[in-house]
Order: C-alpha cells, then structure tokens, then sequence
DNA sequence: CTCGGTCCTTTTTTT
DNA sequence: AAGGACCGAG
C-alpha cells in the first residue's frame, strides 16, 4: 500500500519518541505494519528487538499476519519464541509471556512475586467465588451487605492505582474500605496458594519483576523499539510499564486517538498523554488526518457528534472519497418492527428476488436511490455488521433473522467460555497444569458425582488453613484427617488418582488428545447431556466438539506446552476465532467490541436515551462523553450506509417501556439524515400510536408476552383499576417510587425523578398504591 | 447430610 | 430465563 507523506514520515522516524495522533481509520494499522517492515528489512533491526503491542487479540493477530507475510515468513502458533517475528500482543498475553520467562531463570526469593511456573489465570467467575469464599467462611460477614462484587471493584481499583493490600491500610476511610483491605490481604493470599493470578495481576506482577535493576536490564536491551497502539486506552500500570522499558533506548512511538477511547471503566486515562509529554517533551508528534474509509456523509456526521464532547482535541477528519448515501433512520413502533425491519432490509439487499414492499407498488425508501442499481442481487450477507450497545441487546435481532432465514452469528466472548460443560473441561486443564488450583478442584470435585460435597470440602479447607498445606499434600496423606468419614476418603482418593493418571497422559498427549482423554475416563458426555432433551444435548455436544476444535490449533506443539499455551490463549480470549471468515454471515456485535473492524453496511440499533446512552451514564458528564465516543466509534465503522433505528416502545428488563429518542441524533445536521419514520413504512401498524384501546389489543402479539409477565411475576390476582388515578405514587418492586402520569384504561406510564417513564399494564404489574 | 423445590436476583462495555 | 441461595423434608 502506498503511504501518505504523513504516514512516510511515521514510518522512517524510528530512533526518537513519537506521537502519532490518528483519526479514525486514518492508516495507522498500515503505517504501524510499514514502520516494522522498514525497520527489519530497511535499518536491519532484529525482530526480536521490536516490541508492539495492541489492544486486542484480533488487532494483534491481523498485524502478525500481515508482517510474517511482508517479511515472507509463515504465520506460526507460538509466534513468540520465534525471534524473526517481532515481540507482536495485546498488553496481558506479552506481559504472561514475560512473566514465564522470568519465572523460569529467576530465583523466587529475587523475584518476590510468590508465584510458580505453572500458574494459572483466574476469569472473573473465578475471582468472584474467592472472594465469596473470604467474605462468606473467612471473616463471617453477611454477603448482602458485603457483595463480592463490589468488593471486587474496590480491589481491581486498588490495584489498578499500583496500591498493594499493605498500604492499602492508608485508604481506609469508611467502614467498606475497612472490609476491602481485609478481604484484599485475604485474596492476595489465596491466589498465592493457588498459584493463579487474576487479570489486574498480570499487569501488576509485570510491574513489580520489572521493578528490579537486574531484570528490567534484560528487557531494555531487548526491546529497544517499543510501539503501542491505542495508546488512550492504557491504564496507569500499563503507562508505568511502558515507562520503564522504554526509558532506556527511548524509541518509542504511540498512537493516540481521543476521540476512540471507550475504556475508562477499565481504568484506561486517556490523559496518559499528557504523562507522555511530560516524559517526552521533545517527541515527535504527527497526525493521520486522512480518513480511508467512509463517505463524506458519514465522517461529517460523525464529526458533528463528537464536537459536542468538552474533552476532545478539536480535529476533522477529511476524506477523498465520496459523499455517499444519506443515513438512514428508522424510527419503528416496537422493538419487534424495528428488529423485522432490519432484517428486511438485509433480506432485500442480499438476495435478487424484488423487495416486498416493490411488489406492493410501493416506492421504496429503505434503500437509498442511486445504490438500488449498484447493489441489485449482488450484496452478501457478510457486508452487514449489526451493532448495539449491550450483548442482551441481539435476542430481538436474532429472531427476526431467523424467522427470514438470513445467516448471522453472534460475537460475545463470554457465551462461549462461560458456559457449564467448557468450564468443567477447562478445570480439568487447570487442575492437570497446575494442582494448587483449590478453585478448578473445588469446581469438579464432583462433577461428575463422586459423593465428594460441601461437608467434605468444608473438612478440608479447615485442615488446609488450620495447617497450611495445600490441597495435593492433604490429599496425599488423606487418611490422616480424622473427620473425614472413610467412604468420603476413599472417593477423594479416588480422585486424585485419577487426576494423577490424566497428568501422565499430558506428558505424552497433546492437548487436543488429552481433552478427549479427559470425557473418556469421566464419561462426561453421559453426565452433561443426563436429563436433557436430545436438541440440548447435542448443542452441549456441539460445545464440546468446539472446544476440541480450538485445542487442535495446538497439536504440532510439545504436549506439556501446548497444554500451557492453550490454557494461557483461552484464559485471554476475547472474540470467538473467525475462522470460518469464508462463510456468508451477518455479523451481531457490541460496539465496544467492534473497534478493530469496518463494514460496507452498518445498523445501529436501539438508538435511545437509557439505552445508548446507558442510563448509568446520563448524570455524570464524563461517563456522558465516554459513551459518546463510543457513539463515534460505532459510526465510524460503516464505509458506504448506516442505518440507526430506535423503537418508540420495547419490552425490556421484563417491562414495557418508551425510552425518549437518543440525545446523540439531536447532535446530528438534519441534512444527511433521511428521516424514516412509520409513515412511510408499510410494515409498521400505524394505528397503534392513535389508538386509545388497551395496549393488547392494538398489538396483538403483545398478548402473549402479557402472558408472559403474568406468568413471570406470578400474578394471580389482578391489581384493581378503579383505585388508580392520575398523579398517583406508586411503589414498584424493583423501582422504588413512581409517580402515573399517564393513564390509558390498564395502561400507565409512570415516571421517576421526572426522567424515566414505563409503561406499564398496571392491572397485572407489581406495583402498589402509596 | 442430601436432595429437591422455590424464591430471588440479574444486565454495560472486556483484557 | 437461568443460575445461585435458601429452606425444609427425608
């Protein structure tokens, strides 16, 4: 690809710090991958002495793939150890890597971080049933008003300002914090024991092992060149390590964009900056003006939204290419029309039968003019990326593409790795890898059955604080706790000898056979598809199959390694491998999560205030203007058309509501909208706003949800209309105090502080007179 | 001690 | 809707 002279510059400044302020997709991916090419094959750097690292998994990945090709080398797995590819991650897998390096050629009393080689990392689940744990059995205290998660906030906070559980005791200053630094000693202790760190860890350990002379040493020789993309979105430890590595040599480049970040609530400052230029006042600094991707009509848009923030760097991004389609805004009645309008138009667009509403006679205005011609029977469905705010937030959409039989897939991280029979096969892993881990052995115990319960765990877990040694020890000399009854003993025993068994086969087996080994011995199908219909069981068998699938990447690995490198990639994953890129899909994701990639066709759905932005957000300005960035990366994602839509009414959160329009379309120039609202829409039913009869009766399938409610909530007997009035408080159970400021026969909107308002059906809602 | 039923809460974004 | 907490029966 050919640079821009802005973009040449980036790439030949090389031994000086740097700054390069991007845009959205201004180029940087091409100038970064440029710059790295320059450097090996140009300056005659070694690979091994670059370091870059990206935001996510894919960003990374992508890189990698496009440099190994520049440079003609085949793209491995274990890329890391191979010193013709630079040092190429996202902040937590290098770090790891580093982590086990040193772990191996170190002394554990130089290191000081009380960790071993095989350690393992604990997901969020996992941190939180510790912590449960500490609150619950260690300092007795009532988990309703201690929640672990909010004490689990209070601590990733503490360690994400580098404060360790000791002087933590400085912070205390309300009865909370006092339960947090005690909880937080506790943890810190726990996860010692178990050898696992959780993912504020990685970074921290990495800060304090780079905290010693002699080791930080290593690592400044080694990488000499450091780049790091997405540089806003760093956390203090991340900035602080940087800092240290780069304080040497000094060549370091970052790429800056304001107006993309979208991580504060992952403790990501992107005043970071002002850090950098205190740090390097004689930097470099240049700007990716130029926008590659979308239309005129989009950036402009785009633009306009992201001026309204107070804490932005004023900047215009500008583009060569067209002005393009208007934008196109649906404003649908229901969240059911709204999803079925989508899908209509995705239906439309990819197939080459007319649209329906052509064959009505109808002019269509779904599709903007000029490109009806050019997309005529040509588009795929994997030109459509569909957006949202919140993961819940695809259920609607999902359906209504069903229902036209339009291909798709969800992208969500957590649905695949949270789910029970991945879980309990990856514990097994963990166990195997490294049996400190009382979490993963508490976890499978059990499962399937050994008549091993919570009276037994409990035994052991007293034995085990009362004497200070660890599961596998206890367990080996199982007979020598008393209070175990023997039949309980003999089942742990049994256990470990099986676990004993599964680590010898991991020194032979590669992953991938090893996982099958695993269900073979436990019969686990058997026990996960036990009572369940033959369509749910084979989707826990379709899982399985999964996951079997991914360990297979690893088979040309040494068998003890590609266990550990599995267990390492699985634990840092975030979206589910693409490799099935070739197939036609529509893509369903959340906006946070589409920040590395771009789309012909955009929708962005459920466009209300509330919703987007989160109602969390609408009273702290800061946490405002986060959210609209995150408005800018979404629409920035779109080349050619974008399509936002809300629904005027939706059954959310078990409730029908009217959230208002979002406030980002009032921050929108009118003149590249094409407003589309139900009078043109023949799909919609636009009587239902007119009528004055009982919400089910405009709407017929609302009956049937009506009944849903009514069974969810278990109302048997109906709230009396009559005693309802006008003004009226009214006490929700979950809503606090409400006050009616509509009413409409059975149906009510009722407001609260005078900003949110329902909608509800108040003769079955749970709501009573004040 | 174990099992099974019912009640209660949950949903912002992810390395 | 679904998983976890809680409670009472055997």
């Amino acid at each position: 690809m050919q640079l821009n002279p802005k973009q040449e510059e980036a790439k030949n400044q090389i031994d000086w710090p740097l700054l390069i302020i991007a845009w959205a997709w201004s180029g940087k991916t091409a100038t970064l991958t440029a710059r790295v090419n320059y450097m090996i094959r140009e300056k005659w750097i070694p690979a091994q002495n670059i370091l870059m690292v990206t935001f996510t998994n894919k960003a990374a990945r992508e890189m990698k793939e496009r440099i190994c090709k520049s440079l003609g080398i085949e793209v491995q797995n274990n890329y890391f150890k191979n010193p013709k590819i630079p040092m190429l991650g996202t902040f937590h897998s290098i770090w790891i890597f580093i982590l086990k390096e040193v772990l191996a050629n170190f002394s554990a009393d130089e290191l000081q971080i009380w960790l071993k080689r095989d350690f393992v990392i604990y997901d969020e689940t996992d941190k939180l049933s510790v912590l449960k744990w500490i609150i619950k059995n260690d300092l007795h205290l009532d988990e309703k008003q201690f929640p672990a998660r909010q004490i689990a906030f209070y601590i990733s906070n503490a360690k994400n300002a580098l404060i360790w559980p000791k002087a933590y005791e400085r912070e205390i200053d309300s009865q909370i914090k006092e339960v947090v630094h005690q909880v937080y000693t506790r943890y810190q202790d726990k996860l010692t024991q178990n050898n696992a760190i959780d993912f504020d860890d990685i970074l921290i350990k990495t800060y304090s092992v780079l905290r010693i002379p002699r080791i930080l040493e290593i690592y400044q020789e080694r990488y000499r060149y450091i780049m790091v993309d997405e540089y806003q979105d760093t956390n203090m430890p991340q900035y602080e390590i940087v800092k240290m590595l780069a304080a040497k040599y000094k060549n370091l480049a970052v790429v800056w964009d304001d107006a993309q970040s979208i991580y504060s609530w992952r403790w990501a400052d992107m005043r970071n900056i002002l850090n950098f230029k205190k740090d390097y006042p004689d930097a470099n600094v240049i700007k990716l003006e130029q926008n590659y991707r979308s239309t005129k009509t989009i950036l402009s848009w785009a633009n306009a939204v992201i001026a309204n923030n107070r804490t932005w760097v004023k900047k215009d991004l500008w583009t060569d290419n067209t002005h393009g389609e208007k934008i196109i805004y649906i404003e649908a009645p229901s969240d059911k029309v709204e999803a079925s309008i989508v899908a209509e138009i995705i239906k439309w667009k990819t197939s080459p039968q007319p649209s329906p509403l052509e064959e009505r006679g109808q002019e269509n205005v779904l599709l903007p003019s000029t490109s009806k011609e050019k997309d005529w029977g040509w588009g795929r469905c994997s030109d459509n990326l569909i957006l949202y705010r919140t993961n819940a937030q695809s259920r609607q959409i999902e359906e209504a593409l069903m229902i036209k039989a339009i291909p798709y897939r969800v992208i969500w991280w957590q649905k695949f790795y949270d789910r029970k029979e991945i879980k309990d096969l990856l514990a097994y892993l963990r166990i195997i890898h490294n049996p400190l881990d009382v979490v993963s052995t508490k976890r499978i115990i059990n499962v399937p059955s050994r008549k091993i319960w919570d009276k037994s765990i409990e035994i052991l877990d007293n034995y085990r604080e009362s004497f200070a040694i660890d599961y596998p020890d206890i367990i080996d000399n199982i007979e020598e706790v008393e209070e175990l009854r023997a039949w309980a003993k003999s089942s742990i025993k049994e256990f470990w000898e099986l676990m004993r068994k599964l680590r010898e086969f991991s020194s032979t087996l590669v992953v991938w056979d090893l996982i099958r080994e695993i269900i073979k011995q436990i019969w686990y199908e058997a026990y996960i598809t036990e009572d369940l219909s033959e369509e749910e069981a084979q989707s826990k068998r379709d899982n399985i199959d999964e996951l079997i699938n991914v360990a297979s990447e690893y088979n040309g690995i040494e068998p003890r390694e590609s266990l550990a490198t599995f267990l390492e990639e699985v634990a840092l994953i975030t979206d589910m491998d693409s490799k099935d890129d070739r197939e036609d899909y529509v893509t369903l994701m959340t906006i946070h999560t589409s920040k590395w990639l771009e789309q012909k066709r955009v929708f962005l759905v459920w466009l209300e205030d509330g919703i987007f932005p989160s109602f969390r957000s609408v009273n702290d300005s800061y946490a405002l203007e986060e959210e609209r960035r995150l408005m800018y990366v979404a629409m920035t994602r779109a080349r050619e058309e974008l399509y936002i839509s809300r629904a005027k009414e939706r059954f959310h959160f078990w409730d029908y509501v009217r959230n208002p329009e979002s406030r980002f379309l009032k921050e929108v120039p009118n003149e590249v909208i094409e407003n589309y609202d139900l009078g043109k829409c023949s799909l919609a039913d636009k009587s239902f706003f007119n009528s004055t009869a009982p919400l089910s009766q405009s709407f017929p399938q609302m009956e049937k949800e009506v009944a849903t409610i009514r069974k969810t909530f278990k109302v048997s007997v109906s709230n009396d209309i009559s005693q309802f009035n006008m003004w009226d408080r009214v006490e929700h159970h979950k809503f606090w105090t409400w006050i009616i400021t509509s009413l409409n026969w059975e149906l009510a909107e009722i407001a609260f502080s005078g900003r949110w308002i329902k909608k509800m059906n108040i003769k079955i809602a749970p709501i009573k007179k004040l």
